[in-house]
DNA sequence: CTCTTGACTGAGG
DNA sequence: GCCTCAGCCAAGA
């Protein structure tokens, strides 16, 4: 596998794959730890083409923990649900615990 | 080619 | 902590 030959969506896709069930991670930690820290916003530009796949975009929330795309899924609270179907407690598109099931690809997948 | 848009972030007040 | 501004860069018109 390398990584030159993929784009930078699949990069996203692939760690956002990763995403253990019950936790979360921001659109820069994501893209920090593909080396592309400014490209922060590419990463919820790719989510916007993840539909159709196996990408859980509902456990990428921005820094604060908001659920800045819950717009871009079916009704008005699906990302909330299935956030808490997973065990992590959403307020009013707030992340409750943020720092708690915030999850870091450069930590969990240094090795990778 | 240029211009706009955006599921973002960090710095400054 | 909040709000505002500027930088970021890929994609589409």
């Amino acid at each position: 596998m390398k990584p030159e030959t993929l784009n930078f969506f699949d990069k996203v896709y692939g760690v956002v794959k990763q995403i253990p069930y019950g936790r979360v991670t921001s659109y820069g930690a994501i893209a920090k730890y593909l080396g592309a820290a400014r490209s922060a916003r590419m990463v919820g530009y790719a989510m916007n083409n993840a539909h159709g796949k196996d990408v859980p975009a509902h456990r990428v929330v921005n820094r604060k923990g908001l659920l800045t795309g819950k717009h871009h899924f079916e009704g008005t609270n699906l990302m909330q649900q299935l956030l808490e179907n997973e065990g992590v407690l959403v307020l009013e598109n707030q992340i409750q615990n943020f720092e708690t099931v915030f999850w870091d690809p450069s930590i969990a997948l240094q090795k990778f």
